[in-house]
DNA sequence: GTATAACTGTTAGAAATCTAACTGTCAATA
DNA sequence: TATTGACAGTTAGATTTCTAACAGTTATAC
C-alpha cells in the first residue's frame, strides 16, 4: 500500500512562503509599496555599479521580461527609479534608482528584517545554520 | 557597522517557493489545470466525509474568500466540482468533487511527488527529517 | 556583405489574486 | 421577539503576473 501520495515540504515551502509574503506585504503596505517592489528597488541599488538591464532583473526574481516591462513602467512614472539605453547597446537599458526611492529603503529594510527575525526566532543558532545549508542546498537542485 | 541588513531566508523561502510553483503548475499543465486547483481539487477530495465550506479552502490555501468564490466558479463550469447548499444553514456551500475530477486526482498527485522527490533528492535522511522539523516550526510560529 | 538567428524589451489580452462594498442568513441580547 | 452583530459567500474593479506575438538591435554564418 505505498501509492499514498504526500509532499509535505511542497505544502511547507508554498504555505511558508505565502505567509512571508503577506507578513512583508503588509510590514511596508504603509510606504505605498509591494514587498515585490521594494527588494527589486534594493537590488538595483545594491548594484547600481554594475549596469543592471532588466534581464538581470528577471533571472534574479523568477519573473518573465513583460512583468519587470510592466513593473519598472510603474516604478518609473512614481518616480523611483529611472532607465537609460546604454550607448554600446541599444536593446538594453540599464536601471537606476532615483532619491525619492533611496530615501526608503534603509526604511522597508527594517520591516524586511523585523519578518526576517520573526521567522528564526524560533531557532538556535546551530538550527538556523543548518537550516540556512539545507535551503541553499536545495534553492541549487532545483 | 552593524547597520547591514540582509535577509537570507526570507529571500531563500521566496525563490525556492517560486521555483517550486512553477516546477508543479509545469508538471500539471497538460491537465489543463494550474497547481493550485490540483491542490484544491486534491484537498476535497480528501476531505469529502468532513462537509468542506469555501472559507475552510480559505484558511487551508491562505486565500481571500473571494478568490475561493472566483476559483470554484471556474472548476463548478468544467465540471470538476459541485457546491450544495446544506440543509442545516443556507450560508455556507459544502464542496464535492466529481468524476471527472476524481480521474485526474492520481495523475496530478504523481506529477507533485516528482517535485517533492527533486526537492528532497539532494538530502540524506537525516537532513530530510531535520529539515521537515525546522519547516513545521516555523510555520507554526509564523 | 547580407541573411539569419539570438537577444532585449514592449504590447495586448488572459488569469489569478486582492480589497471594499454588498446580500442574505444565523446568533446573541436587550 | 426585534435589533444588532457576526458570518459565508458574491460582485466589481484594481493589481500583478503570465503567454504569445511583435519590433528593433546585435551577433553569427554563409
Amino acid at each position: 500500500m505505498n501509492s499514498r501520495k504526500d509532499t509535505p515540504y511542497l505544502d511547507l515551502f508554498q504555505i511558508i512562503g505565502l505567509k512571508l509574503k503577506k507578513r512583508a506585504d503588509e510590514s511596508i503596505k504603509e510606504l505605498g509599496l509591494s514587498s515585490q517592489q521594494g527588494k527589486v528597488i534594493d537590488y538595483i541599488y545594491k548594484n547600481q555599479n554594475k549596469d543592471i538591464i532588466q534581464k538581470d532583473l528577471a533571472d534574479r526574481f523568477h519573473l518573465r521580461g513583460a512583468s519587470i516591462t510592466s513593473m519598472l513602467q510603474g516604478l518609473e512614472q512614481k518616480g523611483y527609479i529611472e532607465r537609460k539605453i546604454p550607448a554600446n547597446n541599444e536593446r538594453q537599458k540599464n536601471i537606476y534608482v532615483l532619491p525619492k526611492a533611496i530615501e526608503l529603503i534603509e526604511s522597508f529594510n527594517d520591516s524586511f528584517q523585523k519578518v526576517e527575525d520573526e521567522v528564526v526566532q524560533a531557532l538556535t543558532d546551530e538550527e538556523k545554520q543548518i537550516l540556512k545549508k539545507l535551503l541553499v542546498r536545495i534553492n541549487e537542485r532545483i
